[in-house]
DNA sequence: TATTGTTATACTCTATAACTATA
DNA sequence: TATAGTTATAGAGTATAACAATA
């Protein structure tokens, strides 16, 4: 009963808020994919130099945050660390934690890549006005507000 | 000299346009890719199927569409093939070219994923209100305009 | 010669399972 | 016992290079 059922959609190819919204997404996705190929990073990579960019978690806590099981976070640490952009050091609380953090060549890089995806992603953006530029970013905070991800 | 700098920046979370655009593509991204795990699908066998629903490209464009290598492209449709969701077949006018097109249980699975998609990421569209929601597909299809991709 | 697609190879990403060390 | 992390293994996704068939 509850759900007011979509009555007729006539399937044109980009007829809903959700179809926009995965566009969106795609198209976003393949900027920062871009991006993140000019300085040999995947997603992933790039994804944890923007975390660690602010923050110094455990394994757990990365893994957790990125939704990848610790065995993957493994994997992952150890090819960057490999490259010298971050490093791990025992945790103080916990003798079996380790602390995960970007070396100071890894926070260049990482301030480096981060001007990038802004630059990348900005083409983007400016096609709307200034207002509209508001607008969106307000839209789309509220959406994601208190979804913690 | 050039660039007008952020000023002073604080640093926050999400401060800008940017950011509020990369973090909702990674939430969706992550809603995504749920989906595509429940029916054992990657992020790009679920947009390989979305892009056949109404299309029968051929192997060339197909990758194009997707900014995959051939090689890439071939590979992903062999498994989806292996599993009876597409098939490919010889391209009328031109010998050396492939279709490739849904089968009918593809099309089947495509429009229950394509429903699943739909369900799995309006939660996030309904925490705005019906005027929110218009305006915000109304920006994100404009600035997605003449972006074809 | 150029284009379409496949195959071979190699590496990254990912998960599951088994393991070690600490709590 | 439970938790944090690593290692081993296997499969998917990806690119590059070499190839066959057609244009």
């Amino acid at each position: 009963m509850a759900k007011p059922k979509p009555s007729k959609r006539h399937r044109a190819k980009d007829d809903s808020l959700v179809d926009a919204l995965a566009h969106a997404a795609f198209v976003t996705m393949a900027v920062l994919n871009k991006v993140g190929a000019e300085h040999d990073l995947s997603l992933t990579q790039l994804r944890v130099l923007g975390i660690l960019r602010d923050r110094r978690p455990r394994m757990a806590a990365l893994a957790d945050y990125l939704g990848l099981e610790k065995s993957t976070m493994s994997g992952l640490v150890d090819r960057a660390e490999k490259r010298g952009l971050l490093a791990r050091a025992p945790s103080p609380g916990d003798g079996r934690a380790v602390d995960v953090f970007l070396t100071a060549e890894g926070a260049r890089f990482a301030e480096r890549v981060h001007a990038r995806v802004q630059d990348a992603l900005s083409p983007l953006t400016t096609r709307l006005g200034p207002a509209d530029q508001r607008r969106l970013q307000d839209l789309l905070e509220r959406m994601l507000d208190s979804h913690e991800t």
